[in-house]
DNA sequence: TTCGTTGTCAACCAAGTGGTTGATAAATGA
DNA sequence: TCATTTATCAACCACTTGGTTGACAACGAA
């Protein structure tokens, strides 16, 4: 349970690329077909189709059937692990940081020992 | 202003690799060093270093001087950044989610049009 | 049926990645 | 001074990645 690799690994990955999160950026504003998220790149259909499937394994984004289109939906749910995450050790940290400086803060207001060296 | 590369593109690219993620959660418990570091893993220190070096370029962590040993530190504002990000579209998605079922919510109560087909 | 649209599959290529080994630098301690 | 510890640099290798082109499948419209 330290790393959970497996999906997260699959999602960080996913995210990594800048394509892949203008791709993510768009879709926050609602679902889109492959043709209309190739549209503002300079790649082609099939690069885009690619992104689409490496989104998709990491469940970033889910697909629907509607006639010959298939709209790509964002998952938030996704989203919001990924920033679990991130926030699981950065909280962590953050917390230590406070300590510490609260420690040295007293230490000094009463003239108490200081750190050696 | 719509995908911030460069920073940001080298911090997910950072977080993409499991090692990398790893080091992240062991530092979130303090500073250490490369060889600290290296140790629950099987491969070199200069692998581990090399993860280092990539995780500083992308301001995941700061690096100082005592001695021989260079200290490795978190720095928990870079990872607050990309919490951020993934936010900033998460948060849109789901209050889009949230608004559009309560126009189909308020339309069901009222016996209103339904959507065609 | 035939046609246009939408999207995927397959093969390929250049560039990048994570890993290795070996040599070397830099600071400390004997 | 010499040895030890710590970490980096350089060259190399296998594998992956993001992109291309070309063929093709699936569906709806004419």
């Amino acid at each position: 349970m330290d790393t959970d690799d497996g999906i997260l690994d699959l999602a960080f990955m996913a995210l990594a690329d800048p394509v892949r999160r203008r791709i993510i950026a768009r879709l926050s504003r609602g679902p889109a077909t492959v043709n209309e998220l190739a549209e503002p790149f300079e790649i082609t259909k099939q690069a885009v189709s690619k992104h689409i499937q490496v989104l998709e394994q990491a469940q970033l984004v889910t697909r629907t059937r509607e006639a010959q289109r298939r709209p790509v939906h964002l998952n938030p749910a996704r989203l919001e692990a990924l920033t679990s995450w991130i926030d699981q050790y950065r909280l962590v940290r953050e917390a230590q940081f406070r300590s510490l400086d609260a420690v040295l803060r007293s230490q000094a207001a009463a003239g108490g020992p200081r750190p050696k060296e």
